[in-house]
DNA sequence: GCGTAAACGTTATGCGCATAACGAACGCTG
DNA sequence: CAGCGTTCGTTATGCGCATAACGTTTACGC
């Protein structure tokens, strides 16, 4: 492959990444919210509780990662965190209802975010655009072919 | 907007910059780098030496992140800070012998990545995807619109 | 049924990012 | 030339991520 076309694809997701984060935060930052903590209200509000390895898998971070962010999402009222009786390793973590108030506004600040990001994009792309994501994401996940 | 789609869209991306940031950490550890340092390096390698404000502009991210991150690259023995005569307030940044060598490792390692990224996707779409990615930068880049 | 392996979660530490507040050097205007 | 706003960089602090090492509980093999 050409390094020149592999640098600029390698850096134009590096700023994507970037970017699309940072206007990310400044949206959330009115919710009282951090980048990367509405992934966990958003997930919960489709999946319902969920237990905090579930978390970690659907979120693509680590566990101590999942204990931090759902401590703070705790302390802040949004999440519930109880300890499952079947299983006394495992602690369920759940949506309290200002954190369902909560997903439900994320909800509508998303469809702002993905709208500015697909500006000026043709509709044809649009459609295949989570596809192509979906693949390059799965393509470079160790987890699989490691 | 479809909230399903945004929802899709906006997860999509996120997971794709966790994961290709891993992986990237993962190519780069046996270099001794972590994940956003080779930015440096590489935007060095293209255009030579810069002020630390331009770095800053060129990678997208903040004055305070770079002051860090050079000062650890400085301590790597990778990149050289001089204080500019012409300009006592800025710090020239530049790449030391052992930080050009080390680029270019980095550029195949980013060749690398680049094409299991885009591995199993069209053709068309390769020719077409850095530029998409772009758009899609500068459509949440707030600096401009903002 | 017991010992060992696996899974769940936590603590500790470190890096890349951010924002806020600050001092020092520059440049422009009165 | 004096004053003031701007630019450059730094320090302090905090969050989201990571890995490494650990204790606890569950599940499995013998």
């Amino acid at each position: 492959m050409d390094p020149e076309y592999a640098d600029a694809l390698n850096q134009a997701i590096r700023l994507l990444s970037l970017r699309h984060r940072a206007r990310a935060a400044q949206l959330l930052a009115p919710l009282g919210l951090h980048a990367g903590q509405e992934a966990v209200l958003l997930e919960l509000d489709r999946n319902g509780p969920l237990i905090q390895a579930q978390l970690s898998e659907a979120l693509g971070c680590e566990p101590p990662s999942v204990t931090l962010m759902t401590r703070k999402l705790e302390a802040s009222g949004h999440i519930r965190r109880t300890p499952n009786p079947a299983d006394k390793r495992a602690t369920v973590v759940a949506l309290t209802d200002n954190g369902k108030a909560l997903a439900s506004q994320i909800r509508k600040l998303w469809v702002t975010l993905a709208e500015e990001t697909v500006r000026d994009l043709p509709t044809a792309m649009l459609k295949q655009l989570p596809d192509i994501l979906h693949t390059m994401s799965t393509n470079v996940d160790g987890k699989s072919s490691a």
